[in-house]
RNA sequence: GGGCGAGUGGCGGAAUUGGUAUACGCGGCAGACUUAAAAUCUGCUUCCUUUACCGGAUUAUGGGUUCGAGUCCCAUCUCGCCCACCA
C-alpha cells in the first residue's frame, strides 16, 4: 500500500472480527464487568441515520476503551420493532409488518457491521420475535397477578387517524405524536399499569442517580408529588358528599364555591330540572372539544349545577359549578374555589360574580403585587384560627378535619397510571381472555406466547378494537375447559423496551425471561446512552426494575447507573434532517464516498460535546480524514526515528486521553490525539510513540488502529503514563502587574515551587521593572501551582 | 405564565478547583512540491492601531465581589428545551 485506503482496511478487519468474534461477553468471568448499551433503535426503512451513528459510536468508544483495560465488557445490540410505521406501511403496500421488519433489521445489521462496532452479535434481540414477546407477555402477567395491571373505564386520548388510544406522554401539544392529528377524549375500558404504586420510590431515588440533572428534573416534575388534604363537603339537602383535594387547607374558610370537572360522574345527581339542559350541553361540548381548543380559550367558562354544598369550616352553603378548567384525572376531579388566594379561582369568581373572601393577610414586607395573594401570611376571617400563620394553620386544620371525620392529609401525584392498551395490530398481544360474563383471565403461562396471527387486513377502525378482532381463529381460546374470547388490544411499545436490558444478559433463555443469576451478574447497566425518552422509557424501566426486584428476579432497584444523554445531529443548515427538506446525510454514503467508517465515527465524536446538538459540516469531516491519514502515514510511509524525543508529550497525551474518556469528553480526546500527531510530524516518531498513538486511537478508529498495531507488532492494552515524567525541569512563570500579563519567564522547576523565590525573580525581571519602576509595590501574590505572580502597584 | 440550561473569533468549539482566554478542527491567506491542478507538507490567521515591534480592547449588555472573573453574585437582553389551568 502506498496510501491510506480506509475501505480496504475496514473490510479486512470486519471480516476478521466476524470470524474471530472478539467481542463475546463472558458470563461469570473473574475480570471486572462493564455493561454498556444504547437505547436500541427502531429499524426504519431508511436505514441508519447519522444520529444513530453518534449514539452507537459513543457506546462503542467506551466499550472498546474498557475492553482495552482488560475488563469483561457486555455491549449488546437489538431492535425495537413493534409500532405504527411498519403497520402503516403494511396498510399502504400490503407487505406484512413481519416481512418489512425482517428486511429492515437485515439492513440495520449490515450497516452497523460496516461501522465496525464491537458488538456481541450472539445476543441480538428483536421485540417482535415471538421468542422475545412471549416473555413480554410473561412480564405483563406478573404485574397482572399482583394487581398492578388492571382495567378501568374512563376518558382517554383517542387519535381519530391512527384509531387508537394514546398515553399522556404520546400526546404532544394536543396532537398525536405519530401522525400529528388533534386528539380527542373518548370513554373506553382500557388496561393500565399501576406505576403510581411506585411513585414515591421513583421520586426519592432520582437524586441518587448519576444522570443528567435535566432528565432528573423532568422526571421529578412528571411525577409531580404534592402534599395536601382531602376535604369532604356535604351536599345541601341530600345525604351525599363531594370530596376535594387541596394543597391549601388553610384557606378552607375562604372557599366560596366548588367546581367539578365536566367528566365528573356526580354532575348528573346535582343538576335540577332548571339547570339540566344547560349543564348537559356544557359537558357535552367540553368533551367534544380537542385539547388544543380547550387550551386556546384562556377565558374561564362554566355553568351552575343548581346544587349547593356546605363549607365544613364556615357552615355556609356554597354553589357547585361545572367548569373545564378543572381536570378530571387529577385529585378528585373537584376543587374548592378560593378566589381570594388562587388566580384561577379568582378569574372564575370575577367572571361569574361569586363572593371573594380574604382569609390570609399578605405580610407588609411582601413584594408580591399580584391580584390575589397566593403566599403565606397571617390567617384572618377564619374563626378560631385567626392570628395564626397560614403554615401553622395547615397542620392544625388537618388534625381538626381528621377529628371531625371529614378530611385527612393526602399526597397526590401529577403522574397517572400508565395506559398500555393500543387498538392496533402490530404490537405485543395482551395475554388475557374474557369469559362469557366479560371477566378477564390470565392466559396460562404454558400457553405463551399468544402469537400475533398473520392477517390480511391490518386496517384499524373506529370500533375501538384492533384488527385482531377480525381473526376468528385468534379470538377463540379454551382455558381450563372453558371457551373464552381473547383480548384484542396490544401493548404499548414501551412495555417491550421496559425489560430488554435484562434480556440482553440472557437472550436465548426459553425457560424464563432472564436467569436472575445472569441479570444480577451483568446488570444494572453501567452506562446507558440515548437521546430521547427523557421521561417515558426511562421512567418505565425504573418502574419495572423495582417491581421485578420486589418479585425476586433482580437484586437491584435502579436499572441504569450512568445515563449519557446525547444531542442530535442536525443538517448543515442547523435544521432537523428530514426527507422532505432533502437535507439528510446518509452515513453509508459518507463511508462509501471514500472516507470510511473510522473517519465517520471519529468525526461524530469530534463534532462537539456529546450531549449537545451539533450541525453536520461537510468540510470539517475532511479534517478528521486528514488526521487519520497522517496517523497512517506515520506508521506506513515515514521513517521511524530511534531517539525518544517525544517521551514527555507521549505520556502527557496518554494521560489527557484517558482522563477525557472518563469524563466523556470525546471531542477533546480527539483534539489531544491531533496535537500529538502534529508533534510527531514535527519531531519524527519512534516505535513507542506510534504504539501509544495506535492504542489511544483504537476506541475512535478501530480499523485503522488495529492495522497500525498489527504493523507495529503490538497488543492493544491501554497505555499507562508516568506522572514523574510530566514534571518538567524548567517551567514558564507568568508575571502579571495589576492583573495584566506583562512577562513570561523561564525558571527552574524548584524555584517555581517557592513563592518567595518567584517573587524575587519576578521583581528582578527587566521587563517587569518597566512597569514597577517609580511605583509603590503594594502586594505580590505568587501561586506556585499555576506558576503565576501578580504584582499590585500603586 | 412556571422550571431548567446556554450566550466565547468568519464557523464548530477549548479553557478540568477563580489563575497565561481563543487549544483542536473548519474556512481564509502565503509558501514548498508540480508544466498545471488535486493531494500532501510548512507557516500565518480574535479585533483595533502598526511595515514591524510596542501598545490597546475583547468571552451577550450593565454593575458587583476579588490581587486576579469566560468561570462566583445581582440586574437586563437574546436564544434553546421541558412543563403548561395539576387546585
Amino acid at each position: 500500500m502506498s496510501h491510506y485506503e480506509p475501505l480496504k482496511i475496514e473490510e479486512k478487519w470486519q471480516k476478521r472480527w466476524e470470524e474471530e468474534k472478539p467481542f463475546a461477553a463472558k458470563d461469570n468471568d473473574k475480570r471486572p464487568k462493564m455493561y454498556l448499551a444504547e437505547m436500541f433503535p427502531y429499524p426504519s426503512g431508511a436505514g441508519l441515520h447519522v444520529g444513530h451513528v453518534r449514539n452507537f459510536s459513543i457506546v462503542d468508544c467506551l466499550a472498546r476503551f474498557y475492553a482495552q483495560q482488560e475488563m469483561n465488557v457486555l455491549r449488546p445490540f437489538g431492535y425495537d420493532t413493534f409500532g405504527l410505521p411498519a403497520e402503516n406501511y403494511a396498510i399502504k403496500t400490503g407487505i406484512s409488518p413481519q416481512e418489512v421488519t425482517k428486511t429492515n433489521i437485515d439492513n440495520f445489521r449490515k450497516q452497523a457491521k460496516r461501522l465496525g462496532y464491537a458488538i456481541d452479535w450472539s445476543r441480538e434481540i428483536n421485540t417482535s420475535d415471538p421468542e422475545y414477546y412471549k416473555w413480554t407477555q410473561w412480564c405483563f402477567l406478573q404485574l397482572f397477578k399482583k394487581g398492578l395491571a388492571y382495567q378501568a373505564e374512563n376518558y382517554q386520548w383517542w387519535c381519530p387517524v391512527d384509531q387508537t388510544v394514546l398515553a399522556n406522554e404520546q400526546v404532544e401539544n394536543g396532537c398525536c405524536w405519530r401522525c400529528g392529528h388533534e386528539v380527542e377524549k373518548k370513554k373506553m375500558k382500557q388496561w393500565f399499569f399501576k406505576i403510581t404504586a411506585y411513585a414515591d420510590e421513583l421520586l426519592d431515588e432520582i437524586d441518587s442517580l448519576d444522570w443528567p440533572e435535566k432528565i432528573k428534573t423532568m422526571q421529578k416534575n412528571w411525577i409531580g408529588r404534592s402534599e395536601g388534604a382531602e376535604v369532604e363537603f356535604q351536599i345541601a339537602g341530600s345525604g351525599g358528599k363531594i370530596t376535594v383535594f387541596t394543597t391549601r387547607p388553610d384557606t378552607l374558610f375562604g372557599s366560596t364555591f366548588m367546581v367539578l370537572a365536566p367528566e365528573n360522574e356526580m354532575i348528573k345527581d346535582l343538576v335540577t330540572d332548571d339547570t339540566r339542559e344547560a349543564v348537559e350541553a356544557y359537558c357535552k361540548d367540553a368533551l367534544k372539544k380537542s385539547e388544543i381548543e380547550r387550551q386556546e380559550n384562556k377565558e374561564k367558562t362554566g355553568v351552575f349545577t343548581g346544587s349547593y354544598v356546605i363549607n365544613p369550616a364556615t357552615g355556609k352553603e356554597i354553589p357547585v359549578w361545572v367548569a373545564d378548567y378543572v381536570l378530571a384525572g387529577y385529585g378528585t376531579g373537584a376543587v374548592m374555589g378560593v378566589p381570594a388566594h388562587d388566580e384561577r379561582d379568582n378569574e372564575f369568581a370575577t367572571k361569574f360574580n361569586l363572593p371573594i373572601v380574604k382569609v390570609i393577610e399578605k405580610p407588609e414586607n411582601s413584594t408580591d403585587d399580584s391580584k390575589c395573594y397566593a403566599g403565606e401570611g397571617e390567617v384572618i376571617n377564619s374563626g378560631p384560627f385567626n392570628g395564626k400563620q397560614s403554615s401553622e394553620m395547615r397542620e392544625e386544620i388537618n388534625d381538626w378535619l381528621e377529628q371531625q371525620g371529614i378530611g385527612r392529609k393526602k399526597v397526590t401525584y401529577r403522574m397517572r397510571d400508565w395506559l398500555i392498551s393500543r387498538q392496533r395490530y402490530w404490537g405485543c398481544p395482551i395475554p388475557i381472555a374474557y369469559d362469557k360474563d366479560g371477566n378477564p383471565h390470565a392466559i396460562p403461562e404454558d400457553q405463551l406466547p399468544v402469537m400475533l396471527p398473520k392477517i390480511d387486513d391490518y386496517k384499524p377502525d373506529a370500533s375501538g378494537r384492533s384488527a385482531l378482532a377480525k381473526s376468528e381463529e385468534f379470538m377463540k381460546v379454551t382455558i381450563d375447559g372453558e371457551e373464552m374470547t381473547r383480548e384484542t388490544d396490544t401493548l404499548d411499545g414501551y412495555a417491550c423496551s421496559s425489560w430488554y436490558l435484562w434480556r440482553y444478559t440472557d437472550p436465548h433463555n426459553d425457560k424464563m425471561a432472564w436467569d436472575p443469576k445472569k441479570a444480577n451478574f451483568w446488570a444494572p447497566t453501567d452506562i446507558y446512552c440515548g437521546g430521547d425518552h427523557a421521561v417515558a422509557h426511562l421512567l418505565y424501566v425504573r418502574f419495572w426494575c423495582k417491581f421485578f426486584a420486589d418479585e425476586g428476579y433482580l437484586n437491584f432497584r435502579e436499572p441504569i447507573k450512568k445515563l449519557l444523554y446525547n444531542g442530535y445531529i442536525n443538517a448543515p443548515d442547523g435544521k432537523k434532517m428530514s426527507k422532505s427538506k432533502g437535507n439528510v446525510i446518509d452515513p453509508l454514503d459518507v463511508i462509501n464516498q471514500g472516507y470510511g467508517a473510522d473517519t465517520l465515527r471519529t468525526y461524530e465524536l469530534f463534532i462537539g460535546p456529546y450531549n449537545l446538538d451539533a450541525a453536520w459540516s461537510t468540510e470539517a469531516i475532511g479534517g478528521v480524514y486528514r488526521f487519520l491519514n497522517r496517523c497512517w502515514t506515520l506508521v506506513f510511509d515515514k521513517k521511524q526515528i530511534t531517539e525518544d524525543k517525544n517521551i514527555v508529550y507521549r505520556h502527557k497525551t496518554a494521560k489527557k486521553v484517558t482522563e477525557d474518556m472518563h469524563r466523556n469528553n470525546f471531542n477533546t480526546a480527539v483534539a489531544a490525539l491531533m496535537e500529538f500527531v502534529n508533534e510527531l510530524f514535527k519531531n519524527g516518531a519512534n516505535k513507542e510513540d506510534l504504539v501509544v498513538l495506535a492504542k489511544l486511537l483504537k476506541p475512535f478508529a478501530p480499523h485503522l488502529a488495529s492495522e497500525m498495531l498489527e504493523e507495529l507488532g503490538a497488543d492493544d492494552i491501554w497505555p499507562k503514563w508516568d506522572e514523574k515524567l510530566l514534571v518538567a525541569d524548567e517551567v514558564e512563570m507568568v508575571v502579571q502587574v495589576n492583573g495584566k500579563l506583562r512577562a513570561k519567564i523561564q525558571v527552574a522547576a524548584e524555584d517555581a515551587e517557592d513563592a518567595k523565590k518567584m517573587e524575587e525573580i519576578a521583581l528582578a525581571d527587566e521587563k517587569v521593572k518597566t512597569y514597577t519602576d517609580g511605583k509603590e509595590v503594594v502586594k505580590v501574590i505568587a501561586i506556585a501551582k499555576t506558576h503565576l505572580v501578580n504584582i499590585v502597584v500603586k
